[in-house]
DNA sequence: TACTCGATCGGA
DNA sequence: CCGATCGAGTAA
């Protein structure tokens, strides 16, 4: 059973750190019948404070950035082109500006996409990141190896400069190199086949 | 109050 | 490649 994730850890790392950690974890999402559905998290990317010229508080704390200032555990939710949700988890300490936006979760790729299958808009705007909100974060023990994590600039950034937009922050893996291999063995005890 | 521009997406 | 679509941010 997967267990949702304690929000210290949110606060705990730099964003970076933070964002590779969430892959492979759970994205549950509640609906409003109570049929709880899991998406395993496959692609993020990290925005680090304030000095972070992509992130949007760069420009200091306004009425859209203030949630970001908040201890890491909420959610940020923002309207991006108009028509499309951006679902992040605030990070870091308070007063730290910081998130990882949520840009894929198995199957579902791109950030607009995950939020419109969800259902995750703006009400969830400073939400907590825990089962009461109806969406939080699980773990179920996967461990995505460091290896099959790839990391690259961020998407859309390049109004940050050539410094900012070439930051290695976005971080996603393909779910299917997970899968156990012919002639390989999955290290776990218990249960060995006779 | 006017104006600009997106942490995107789907369709020519 | 381009248009959709709207609210935050900025300047005035």
């Amino acid at each position: 059973m997967p267990e949702p994730l304690a929000p210290e850890l949110f606060r705990s790392r730099s964003t970076p750190a933070l964002a590779r950690a969430l892959l492979g974890k759970w994205l549950v999402r509640v609906s409003p019948d109570g049929v709880v559905h899991r998406h395993r998290i496959v692609e993020v990317e990290a925005y680090h404070g304030g000095a972070d010229r992509a992130c949007h508080a760069n420009r200091g704390k306004t009425a859209r950035t203030s949630v970001m200032f908040e201890p890491g555990g909420v959610w940020y939710v923002y309207l991006c082109y108009g028509m499309h949700e951006m679902l992040n988890l605030v990070t870091g300490p308070a007063e730290f500006p910081a998130a990882v936006l949520i840009r894929g979760v198995e199957g579902i790729s791109g950030p607009g996409r995950v939020t419109k299958a969800l259902a995750v808009g703006r009400a969830l705007n400073g939400a907590a990141a825990a089962p009461a909100s109806g969406l939080y974060l699980a773990d179920d023990g996967l461990r995505v190896p460091r290896a099959l994590i790839r990391a690259t600039p961020r998407i859309g950034v390049d109004y940050a400069g050539p410094v900012w937009a070439a930051k290695p922050w976005r971080f996603f893996y393909d779910p299917s190199e997970l899968v156990v291999r012919p002639g390989r063995r999955r290290a776990r005890s218990g249960n060995t086949p006779a």
